[in-house]
DNA sequence: ATCATACCTG
DNA sequence: CAGGTATGAT
């Protein structure tokens, strides 16, 4: 880009400059016609299908059902924990029961991607119904044990310990109903990890136990607890290489605390089941506790509810209550300012890429079992269905009020996906991941009623740089590396916890690197007002001023650039994009050349008149002027205007002489071109368009 | 592998 | 004009 002359390279086909007083006559005698009017056919390979896994025999259905699987398998996941639990199980280790009748239920249809919608929806619809089910049906429990107890000869001061609990547990699941907005947010963009874990829970355990012995009396407490397993599952901690490898980058960090605390959770949990089992209070400790390992993040000690229900006294229940009270207040709030701020200083740092240490692509393919293979980084054409998440894609800029994260990380506690009661993301948003690939991104985008097809996203693409670059360069964060190299070499959660507003429990916003750039730009978090907005700091009149540029110099180095723009904060997307812009002028300066020399050619062919000069009484001047210089203020170089007729001739000589049959008949014009640009006027040295 | 650019598309 | 991809240079 520097060296525009060196986009050239030897092996062009040698071009010798075209006589300027070349005229159509000259040539009609070996002009082969039949290559008048012939535009260069354009090589497009067929595309690979973005759909093409599943299109797969049994690749789609296996997509497809593997996703409703991995939905009901949650919910199997924690019907069949209840009995893990009661029965005192502790490894985490439950069969997973396969929806096999979801498996090819959509086989055989046409519209794949119109099945696989309806097949979301309805899963969708079907899951949330479930979970609302699942809270009818814990109140009612909850409510039924409490009558019990009242009929059961209880005194009559327990009533208002029961509106109490009713109170608090109202309260919780109005804390839930909100927490539940947050993290299907973060679900949206999460994925949801146990598609990877449940793949490898039913591979690893298929034809161990698998039988139910649900209590009904515990069913609503157990799914809850069960879904604080599953958010905290044991593998997430003792199984889970990826994650493994992932934070032990973190030696002292907030996840060794979490790590501790789950397993002091456990035995604590252990030791009260076993001399609260039958109790009245069962169901409402099992409830509570598991809000107690997100309240855990604001600190609510544990002794404090243990008291609460363990000691019956009146005083110590007002005591937890209102303990409970602030802190379901303050922890919400605080979990959104959380996020909120996270997201904040996103927009402030970005890396520009993400970092080895933490890519999820395993850097031993045996860990995972050898059937990962290297995940093809950039072309498309070859995307592994390893890698193409089905998105619905929107609009660019859609607004999307979701989180992204990478879902398959062991969060810490505080952004674990916030209640363990909260339900699983809906159906449509937790995308099944390839096999043994955890997703990188479950996200469904606020769609458009046109369904685009699945979206790729390809890993580690180059072009994802940009996406951090967007923000990497940061003035209020001049601390952080510029280099993309130097960031690979740092540590990338101390370098994010280091910043002094940042949370220590967040993730390292890096993780956040393997979205697709083309996603990722249209994220916004619209709460705080927080986006990626693309390319800030370009405007139109950058625009008009890049246009004027083009009238001197058609292939600007980017130093050019920079020095010419001296109001622009120059980045790697910044760059690119005006790069692109120069790109695009060239392009349709081309376009118009080959075009009228075309003609030029065509009009030799039939004897008539034809112009090879770019006058400005001509039209190929005035479609140049109206590009470039819609307003017409700025005065047309004449050596634009010479540059360009050398330009319409080079064309027109390559067509008459049928060089344009060479694929690459452009490529000595270009040459020849990029060595015409002449230095810009000190005007556009200045900040601001030289024409206003 | 990375990067810049041409080419194509919407 | 921007996004995506292919291609070639390094």
């Amino acid at each position: 880009m520097d060296s525009p002359t060196d986009l050239f390279d030897d092996s062009a086909p040698q071009i010798r400059t075209f006589a300027p007083t070349l005229n159509s006559t000259d040539l009609a005698g070996i002009h082969p016609q039949a290559n008048a009017g012939r535009l260069t056919p354009a090589f497009r390979p067929p595309g690979f299908p973005l759909i093409h896994h599943l299109l797969q025999p049994g690749g789609g259905p296996r997509r497809i059902g593997g996703l409703l699987n991995t939905s009901l398998s949650t919910h199997r996941h924690l019907e069949d924990r209840n009995v893990e639990e009661d029965e005192g199980e502790r490894d985490g280790h439950v069969e997973q029961r396969m929806e096999g009748g979801d498996e090819g239920a959509i086989e055989g249809k046409d519209d794949l991607l119109g099945v696989k919608k309806r097949h979301n929806d309805a899963a969708l619809a079907a899951e949330w119904n479930q979970d609302i089910l699942k809270v009818k049906r814990m109140k009612l429990e909850s409510r039924q044990r409490d009558g019990e107890a009242d009929e059961g000869g209880k005194q009559g001061g327990r009533e208002g310990r029961r509106r109490e609990r009713e109170e608090l547990k109202e309260q919780l699941e109005e804390a839930r109903e909100r927490l539940q907005a947050l993290q299907e947010k973060v679900w949206r963009a999460f994925g949801e990890k146990h598609m990877a874990e449940d793949e490898k829970k039913r591979k690893r355990r298929n034809g161990s136990s698998g039988g139910v012995d649900g209590r009904e009396e515990d069913v609503g407490l157990i799914e809850e607890e069960d879904m604080t397993e599953g958010m905290y599952d044991e593998e997430d901690i003792d199984g889970g290489e990826m994650e493994k490898e992932s934070f032990s980058l973190l030696s002292e960090s907030p996840f060794d605390s979490f790590h501790k605390r789950k397993e002091e959770l456990q035995k604590d949990r252990e030791r009260r089941m076993e001399r609260g089992r039958g109790g009245g209070g069962l169901h409402l400790e099992g409830v509570m506790e598991g809000s107690g390992l997100w309240l855990d993040c604001g600190g609510l000690v544990r002794g404090d509810w243990d008291g609460g229900i363990d000691d019956e006294s009146e005083e110590g229940g007002q005591k937890f209550a209102a303990a409970l009270k602030l802190e379901l207040g303050s922890a919400v709030a605080r979990v959104i300012d959380r996020v909120l701020r996270l997201y904040t200083e996103m927009t402030d740092y970005a890396p520009s890429s993400p970092p080895a240490a933490i890519s999820f692509l395993p850097s031993d393919p045996g860990s995972d079992g050898g059937k990962e293979k290297a995940v093809p980084t950039h072309s498309s054409a070859h995307l592994s269905p390893l890698t193409s998440i089905p998105l619905t894609q929107t609009s660019p800029c859609t607004t999307l009020p979701c989180l992204v994260l990478l879902p398959f990380l062991t969060l810490p506690s505080c952004l674990q996906p916030l209640s363990p009661r909260i339900p699983p993301p809906p159906l449509s948003t937790r995308l099944q991941p390839p096999p043994l690939l955890p997703p990188l991104l479950s996200l469904r985008l606020p769609s458009s009623p046109a369904s685009a097809p699945p979206l790729p996203l390809p890993l580690l693409h180059y072009s994802m740089q940009q996406l951090f670059s967007r923000s990497l360069h940061h003035p209020q964060l001049p601390h952080l590396p510029s280099s993309r190299k130097d960031y690979l070499n740092s540590d990338p959660f101390l370098e994010f916890s280091s910043h002094p507003s940042s949370h220590p429990s967040f993730p390292p916003l890096p993780l956040l690197g393997h979205l697709d750039p083309s996603l990722a730009r249209e994220l916004y978090l619209t709460a705080g007002g927080i986006s990626f907005c693309q390319c800030e700091g370009l405007s139109p009149c950058h625009l008009k001023k890049a246009k004027l540029m083009f009238f001197y110099t058609r292939y600007p180095s980017s130093n050019t650039l920079k020095t010419y723009f001296p109001d622009v904060k120059f980045n790697r997307c910044v760059t690119s994009q005006m790069i692109k812009w120069f790109s695009n002028f060239r392009e349709f300066f081309y376009i118009q050349m080959e075009r009228f020399a075309r003609q030029a050619v065509r009009e030799a062919l039939t004897r008539r008149e034809s112009q090879l000069r770019v006058g400005r009484d001509t039209e190929l001047y005035r479609i140049l002027n109206m590009h470039y210089n819609k307003s017409n203020i700025y005065q047309v170089p004449e050596r634009f205007i010479e540059v360009s007729e050398v330009a319409l001739r080079e064309f027109y000589s390559a067509i008459w002489t049928g060089r344009d049959s060479d694929p690459c008949w452009k490529k000595g014009i270009y040459k020849i071109i990029c060595k015409l640009d002449s230095p810009l006027p000190d005007a556009f040295r200045l900040p601001g368009c030289p024409v206003g």
